[in-house]
DNA sequence: CTGATACTTCTAGTTAACTTGAGGTCAATA
DNA sequence: TATTGACCTCAAGTTAACTAGAAGTATCAG
């Protein structure tokens, strides 16, 4: 069950994870990924570290920081396998954290589409349209406008 | 039909869109927005901006960069109100553009979802287990690590 | 007309996420 | 044993997207 070498080094993890080596080993000062050290002081690594790039490359790409992705990774053991429960864990924050984003994703794209329906930016049927000055009145900083936080485009 | 000002000053615009002036002048440099000069040289506002901002603002929310905006923003005339043709085409770019990351998001979602269901990690039943080392076979890079370009986490 | 406030430009600083390079060490092989 | 390529650290450079500050000019209310 074992003719695969235990432990990577950073030039094979680099070429299996499609990571830089000068990203990996940032990554490690960032404490996002571990490595243990041989006699002559070189890195090698567990072969899960290859699972936990995959899921930093993952959320990365979706827009979560380096911040965001430790915060949730140091919930995860590194020298061992998770369990469900640790694994239960994590998911569970990311859910709704990738759900908001899905959401805000959704509402843009559906406000987009409308308003080719109703010629937008030039009729007053359009939500863009009555947003622009309409907002003023309600304060600065016309919250409406911004998605995220709020509903509309 | 007009008690309304025809321009505003770039502190009004940072008012009502919730955008400070330094970020402002930044976006114009950038040629996200444009201004009109006074005698004295002071920017004045279509009010149009607005709703550039606020597409500027809920562009970048869901993570898209200040270049990408720009290309798409570029298409739209920003002296005159859009045209429906304007928005069309605008439209269809980023909606391809915003389900393809709608698609990302929803496959990271489900990964982990799923995960939690199979004990994730370390059972053979996992997608996220196999692709740690079996992938290596394929290639240098992984690809199929990459959810954005590929099918899986 | 005189301040107060809002504006102007320009330079430089900040944070995130890396990348590059210099100068040196380790490890496998001919 | 010598050499070559992979590795090491540390410092500095890069890009994106701002933010802050200095020093001067405009505009408007009284």
């Amino acid at each position: 069950m074992s003719h695969l070498p235990v432990r990577l080094t950073i030039g094979q993890l680099a070429e299996r994870s499609g990571v830089p080596h000068s990203t990996l080993r940032f990554y490690e000062d960032r404490g996002l990924i571990h490595s243990e050290r041989t006699a002559g002081n070189q890195r090698r690594y567990h072969r899960a570290t290859l699972r936990r790039l995959a899921f930093i490359s993952a959320a990365q790409r979706v827009g979560l920081t380096l911040n965001h992705i430790h915060e949730a990774l140091s919930e995860l053991p590194d020298g061992r396998t998770p369990t469900v429960a640790d694994w239960t864990r994590l998911s569970d924050d990311w859910r709704m954290e990738l759900d908001t984003r899905i959401d805000a994703l959704q509402r843009l794209r559906d406000r987009l589409t409308s308003c080719i329906g109703c010629g937008c930016l030039s009729l007053k049927s359009c939500g863009l349209q009555n947003d622009d000055d309409a907002m003023a009145a309600y304060g600065p900083g016309s919250a409406m406008l911004r998605p995220a936080s709020e509903g509309g485009m």
